[in-house]
RNA sequence: GCCGCGAUGGCGGAAUUGGUAGACGCGCGAGACUUAAAAUCUCGUACUAGCGAUAGUGUAAGGGUUCGAUUCCCUUUCGCGGCACCA
């Protein structure tokens, strides 16, 4: 008899051999025909950062779950497309550079190697002739041209924004790279800077981003997000004026407000403004020569923190009190305005009117500066507010809005911000625009595209965008446009290049247009997109707007403008100690340790094991070798039913009833659980099978026939593709027609007779505490009267019941009898 | 602070159109095999009381709706993700 040890190392590089000869997934014909793309799956894994550490345990998940649905609908007669990319450029290969002077370009080709080696080895069955990465030139010159039809259609324009900047280190800072308002690097203080930037124009798309999250199979948290993140809000915009000494009537400053509360407005007791909005009306010129000073230090200090400081800050509210006076429209009562930068300059007005009595954050600000609160609305009806008592929110708000159209007008705002997308770095696509001697920007001419990114460029902080650094570059724009002409030395935000890339896989090279345009129409919109949670918000968006934009220039046939039809979520991988792995915690684990020590199967399967897909998990070493422990079982179970097959002497187990319902019942499971992504409970269900059946391997008998035997290896193939691999192979034995792999075969059915027992237990309850159970016949579960009959006449029963009075019968058919007492 | 999510045995988790809480795995305990160990197998394992049958308690905390709540509603606590230049 042969051996039933399973030598995970050497079969798992065999079959890895075996399947790249063969180039098994490797479709390299995506041209469907038109019946053909009813079964279409496009597959879409969020690409990943290839960082110098490469793979990570928490890579893992989401690829190996993706490709278990891969493998699950190829094997149910779908047409997969299951393509992989690189979001090759960033901040940490920069970083690296500066530390040590090794190009971007060397580490990130070499991070990609090891990424690719350890994806494969994982048995990821990835189409790789779509293989593609952000910072190739065959990639960026798609970016480039789409940057540049937006500038044509007038979405892509230059302004002004502030960016994050050390004066230190004389470089501007990610927020990332910004510790507590401090630079990470020397611990100096961070400061502000107005740079002139280019911006997309995401806003025009505002309202179209929120109406297309009804035509998407997104888990609803993830919408509200984007939809809060849009922040549409309808209210109103009341102009309140400014009293001065100098003026009486004429020219008096107007000072707009934004609220979505104008029924509150006979409440408001203070005004407050931006820093910003307060310095762009110039407001300082009607100050008094005491409060001058006072607001422009307070200025000054709201300038040097970052917005996020300015937001997370707000619950110790800091503000001045400018000692002028504003008018409430609405009763011509005076107030004081404040400068206060919990109000933020670029939302709304940027200044708002401040009801304490029915705002927290106002009511904060009150009482630390000693100020009226006035409540106005009780009990949904307003109070204190003279002709609009009584009336509720909605009404007053309807009436102050028609009664005063010279002061107030409905207005709706959003939150939502056009896209910053100028980045003062080198390793990013060259923004493809050149100024001409005058300072005008220009597009780079479309034969010049890939505007490629210079080599000779001084990776070290100077002040300046790197990319000023290369006379190369200088040079090529002279030689192209002529003297005194120059380029633009910012590179685009790397979101710019992830917007997209799900497009040019339908055509990766393609050297004539961004994508192939038959293969968008037959592969788009993606079928499956699994993202992690920390891309909910801004790759969504912009990957939206891209595609909206794209469509509504003709260049995608895509009606609903939405990328990503069905979307889901991994959790993350956590240390064995319940904490995120980091370097710093000695937390980590190595995916490549585990596939030495156990196989890329037991890897996989243990991650699908541990829990749900979508929740943050913790590893635990021994529940991998309690998988792996798993696997070699199924190994022995399935070459020992083989050998039995061999032996002509052994005969077909005659009661095989619990061991055939188990496995029918398994088959349903998987059919059911892997296409919803529930794979911990799938894997269960094949635990909970061969736990059944190794009860039963002692027996001299046969207890699995041919084909049942072939089902259960298909039932694991997609969750551990190789050790199925070789089972499936040494089932060949068995004479039976087979294919030249598993993951080539079909789906398993499950037969329905063997799940339906003949009786159905029914749980009895006495004021909805278990008391009791009872059998009864299955195709008898609507005969309620008798059914409780029976209930109350057991034996068992009787304690419970006994000199009781049963106030009410509750039967629940096929599940439970509450009988209530008093 | 704002937006979103989560909390179930010693541990990871299972179960929700509201109907037997704890599937499966880890760990732990006992046993079998073995000279022994490893490997493997069998049985047990929420907590409290009890030899046991059994009874009571129990899904972060408090309250509510219901015949019945892990599941629905309200309040609170703690943890996680995002907050526009990390990707």
């Amino acid at each position: 008899m042969s051996d039933h040890k399973y030598d995970h190392q050497k079969t798992e590089e065999k079959w890895l051999q075996s399947w790249e000869e063969q180039a098994l997934f490797c479709d390299s014909d995506l041209d469907l025909s038109e019946d053909e793309q009813k079964d279409k799956e496009y597959l879409l894994y969020a690409f990943a950062y290839p960082s110098g550490s490469g793979l990570h345990v928490g890579h893992v998940e989401p690829k190996t779950a993706l490709d278990i649905q891969a493998r699950f609908k190829r094997m149910n007669g779908k047409k997969v497309f299951f393509p992989v990319g690189w979001d090759a450029f960033g901040l940490p290969a920069e970083n690296y550079a500066i530390k040590t002077g090794i190009h971007p370009r060397e580490t990130t080709k070499s991070a990609i190697n090891t990424f690719r080696r350890q994806v494969k080895r994982l048995g990821i069955s990835y189409d790789w002739n779509s293989e593609l990465a952000t910072n190739h030139p065959g990639y960026y010159k798609w970016t480039q041209w789409i940057f540049q039809q937006l500038y044509r259609k007038g979405l892509a324009y230059q302004g002004e924004g502030k960016v994050n900047w050390c004066p230190s280190c004389q470089t501007v800072l990610a927020n990332e790279q910004v510790v507590n308002g401090l630079c990470e690097r020397c611990d100096s203080q961070v400061t502000q800077k107005d740079l002139k930037q280019w911006y997309f124009k995401i806003t025009d798309y505002k309202d179209e981003l929120i109406d297309g999250l009804k035509k998407v199979d997104w888990p609803n948290p993830t919408k509200n997000q984007q939809i809060n993140w849009i922040g549409r809000s309808e209210g109103a915009e009341v102009d309140f004026l400014i009293k001065t000494n100098e003026n009486s009537n004429s020219d008096q400053e107007k000072l707009s407000i934004f609220t979505t509360r104008l029924d509150t407005i006979l409440g408001a007791t203070f005004m407050v403004i931006s820093p910003e909005k307060f310095e762009e009306k110039n407001l300082a010129r009607f100050l008094s020569a005491t409060n001058k000073p006072k607001v422009q230090d307070y200025i000054k200090l709201a300038y040097k923190k970052t917005e996020e400081d300015r937001k997370i800050g707000e619950k110790d509210k800091t503000g001045v009190d400018t000692g002028l006076m504003i008018i409430n429209p609405f009763n011509q009562e005076e107030i004081p305005l404040f400068v206060a930068d919990y109000v933020l300059g670029g939302y709304g007005t940027g200044a708002i009117m401040a009801v304490p009595a029915h705002d927290e954050r106002d009511l904060a600000f009150a009482l630390k500066f000693g100020l009226a609160v006035k409540e106005v609305v009780v009990d949904g009806k307003l109070v204190n507010s003279a002709e609009y008592n009584g009336l509720t929110s909605q009404e007053a708000i309807k009436k102050m809005l028609a009664a005063h159209p010279d002061f107030a007008r409905s207005s709706i705002n959003y939150k939502l911000r056009d896209w910053l997308i100028s980045r003062q770095r080198y390793w990013g696509a060259p923004i493809p625009v050149v100024y001409d001697p005058e300072g005008k920007a220009h597009l780079v001419k479309e034969e010049h595209l890939p505007w490629l990114l210079p080599d000779d460029v001084d990776f070290n902080p100077t002040g300046e965008s790197p990319l000023r650094s290369s006379k190369e570059f200088k040079a090529r724009v002279e030689k192209l446009y002529g003297k005194g002409w120059t380029p633009e030395y910012d590179t685009m935000d790397t979101f710019v290049d992830s917007s997209w890339y799900y497009l040019r896989y339908c055509g990766a090279r393609d050297e004539s247009q961004f994508a192939d345009k038959k293969r968008l129409q037959t592969w788009m919109p993606v079928d499956l997109y699994l993202i992690g949670p920390e891309h909910i918000v801004l790759h969504l968006l912009y990957s939206r707007f891209f595609t909206k934009f794209l469509r509504d220039e003709g260049y995608l046939n895509l009606p609903d403008g939405e990328p990503f039809g069905k979307m889901r979520h991994q959790g993350m991988i956590l240390g064995p100690d319940g904490k995120k792995m980091s370097k710093s915690k000695g937390n980590v684990i190595n995916p490549d340790e585990i596939i030495k020590e156990y196989g890329a199967d037991t890897l996989r399967v243990y991650e699908m094991f541990m829990g749900p897909l979508e929740a943050d998990k913790p590893w635990n070493p021994r529940a991998v070798a309690g998988v792996s422990r798993f696997l070699r079982k199924i190994y022995r179970l399935v070459t020992l039913e083989i050998a039995k097959h061999k032996d002509s002497s052994l005969e077909l187990l005659e009661n095989r009833t619990e061991l055939l319902q188990k496995l029918h019942w398994a088959i349903q499971k998987l059919t059911l659980d892997l296409p919803e992504l529930k794979y911990n409970t799938a894997i269960a269900a094949l635990m909970e099978f061969s736990n059944v059946w190794e009860k039963m391997v002692n027996s001299r008998q046969i207890l699995l026939k041919k084909e049942e035997l072939i089902d259960f290896i298909k039932l694991l193939a997609p969750l551990a593709p190789f050790i199925t691999e070789e089972l499936y192979d040494q089932a060949r034995v068995l004479g039976l027609e087979m294919k030249e792999s598993v993951h080539l075969d079909s789906w398993p059915k499950y037969n329905q007779s063997f799940l339906q027992k003949e009786e159905t237990t029914l749980v009895i309850q006495v004021d909805g505490k278990l008391r009791a159970e009872m059998k009864w016949s299955t195709n008898q579960l609507d005969e309620k009267i008798a059914i409780i009959e029976h209930a109350k006449g057991l034996e068992s029963m009787a304690k419970w019941l006994d000199g009781k009075n049963i106030q009410k019968e509750i039967y629940v058919p096929g599940k439970i009898i509450n009988l209530v007492l008093a």
